[in-house]
DNA sequence: CTGAAAGCGCTTACAG
DNA sequence: CTGAAAGCGCTTACAG
């Protein structure tokens, strides 16, 4: 059924369906019904395509999550409890909106690929990008196909500087600054002098924050920052895993421990776990996050909650504005984090 | 850049670039040559959309996760054990195989309507449809647009019955009867004799083949069912939580509790635990999924697997395949659940 | 208000 | 082996 079969039946031509179709203001009411009524009956929808083709838009957006730096192939996103949330809840409010949303996971530069054929083959209309690694060429390669971005977790600066801002494009971004700082000074308050931190992935806007906050929450309170009590992490379990390992090995452990995720954080609690150490006893640990798992572990994990619902939807709201604008447009906007105190961190009374 | 853009710079006429693009054997290598090298120069791609209505696949499969019964919006399918996995999963392989996938949420039987228009404006070559509720006249109605076809989690028999079985169309469930039974013969096993039950979601196969797996081995041991241990539920925590709690004020408990997902099981430890019980001391627990959470609460899970990679994969693979088929074909795949012994269950002593 | 026609960017018989 | 032409199913100036 085409929208031709829809005019024959309908008595006019493949103009006026086209108009009815499209809402137009200039088709009087009576052959609007009769149209509207022979698509009706014959359940007729345009094909997609089509539409596009000659110029409409796609009605979908793209979702891409890129985990670069990550090994085996299976289930990795899902059990990412930063991803898997955001394209839950991207797909809801761009579905709620209308728009059909086209997922696409990245773990190589190779994959890239795809990202920037799904925008020059026109699939879609607009696209997000989570988990981008700070690599302004990349950014700056996609932002040329003029195409409307948004991405989650970017350093605004850099665009800035790049003088990328006059494009369609906007940066969602969550306080990771504050919030670090928030977790640190509970810590200290609590009496912690000696505090490490497990990193995250540094080629990351958030991970390079949650440590710079570290250090400077450290300088800030004249505590020493000791090499061995930073340990390189990449947000993953098994690395965090194995560094706390080596950690202890190592003989001497900080009281408490501020970790860059909650999976990170987990991933320590059970290396402690497994070496005889308790949380909060012998350690206090604070996680980044708030994942599902962070209430549900024994002991319960202190950690600063992502606003992740609200950035996830601001940026499909934000990519739908931008499609619809014509004119280019940059904007950023940064949603507040919020520290959960549970029951992971003690009080430190040799101080 | 078009591909007519293409031809001419390549000194050939469109057919011919069509043709190496589409890896037509009756090309010259030299020419083929040519218009590859002047397509890499320029990083042409075709517009998948044009492509699309001259004839050719769209390379993109739709995923459409329904969970029609649920109540709030935010947040739902990533936070269900069953549908992120899946999501993720299927998202990774068909990627892998070079195919977009196109997501859709089905909330209300009006959201319904999205995923038959996927298929009517031929955005995808093919859909996954999960979660769905055992309704054959939905099927049916899927299945008229002959669009490949698979359904994860769906009764067989009733497509035999309604001689659906003639289309490109495949099902992809799991043991879960067995699954269930053989959780309950450990139960059993263990002198467990009142078992009680929280059932799944009535409307769905797996449901249903867990509610009746419970029932038949029960009588299988000749042990009673009573009703006020026969709990009914959604799959959802909240609704599992309260009919534990009214279990509870009922005065009397069964030693043991199967539950049809882990979301249950879990929600169903925490009313014990707010009551002052103890699992298992008090009541034995076990969970159907191996979700995440369940090896990480206390006590750990004891659960039925469910081999959600497999099934995704599997799912992936025959919609592509029924995609390139040009032949109508139906096949059904089942796959095993593992019964998983972790720390929820304990002997009974007094039998 | 409305139709005929051109155009969107491809693919594929068809003819040579 | 290869080009001209028709066709896929829409939309949108253009003319009336």
């Amino acid at each position: 059924m085409r929208s031709e079969d829809i005019a024959k039946l309908a008595g006019v031509s493949r103009s006026t369906v086209s108009r009815v179709i499209n809402n137009y203001p200039n088709v009087p009411e009576a052959t609007r019904q009769k149209v509207l009524e022979v698509i009706q009956q014959h359940q007729y929808e345009p094909n997609a395509f089509a539409r596009a083709l000659a110029g409409k838009g796609t009605d979908t957006i793209g979702l891409f999550a890129i985990s670069m730096s990550e090994q085996e192939h299976a289930s990795r996103i899902y059990q990412n409890s930063y991803f898997a949330p955001i394209v839950d809840l991207v797909v809801d409010t761009a579905n709620a909106q209308g728009f059909y949303v086209l997922i696409h996971t990245i773990y190589s530069p190779d994959d890239f690929h795809k990202v920037k054929q799904a925008f020059s083959q026109k699939r879609i209309d607009g696209g997000i990008l989570v988990g981008i690694q700070n690599d302004i060429n990349l950014v700056s390669e996609m932002v040329q196909q003029d195409a409307p971005l948004v991405l989650i977790d970017y350093n605004i600066s850099e665009i800035m500087s790049e003088h990328l801002d006059k494009n369609h494009l906007a940066i969602i971004n969550s306080k990771d600054y504050e919030g670090t700082v928030e977790a640190m000074e509970y810590l200290i308050g609590l009496g912690h002098q000696d505090i490490g931190i497990i990193c995250g992935r540094m080629d990351t806007f958030s991970g390079r924050e949650r440590h710079m906050a570290y250090k400077d929450t450290m300088q800030k309170h004249e505590l020493p920052i000791q090499d061995k009590f930073v340990l390189e992490g990449n947000f993953l379990k098994e690395t965090a895993y194995s560094s706390v390992e080596q950690l202890i090995a190592g003989g001497e452990l900080p009281t408490a421990l501020f970790c860059a995720n909650d999976a990170m954080a987990i991933a320590a609690i059970e290396a402690l776990n497994a070496s005889g150490l308790q949380v909060p006893t012998d350690v206090s640990i604070v996680g980044f996050d708030d994942a599902t798992l962070a209430s549900h572990i024994n002991p319960k994990l202190t950690t600063v909650r992502l606003p992740i619902a609200e950035m996830a939807k601001a940026a499909v709201d934000k990519v739908i504005s931008l499609c619809q604008d014509e004119s280019t447009s940059f904007s950023t906007m940064s949603f507040p984090t919020k520290l959960i105190i549970r029951e992971s961190c003690s009080q430190l009374h040799d101080c």
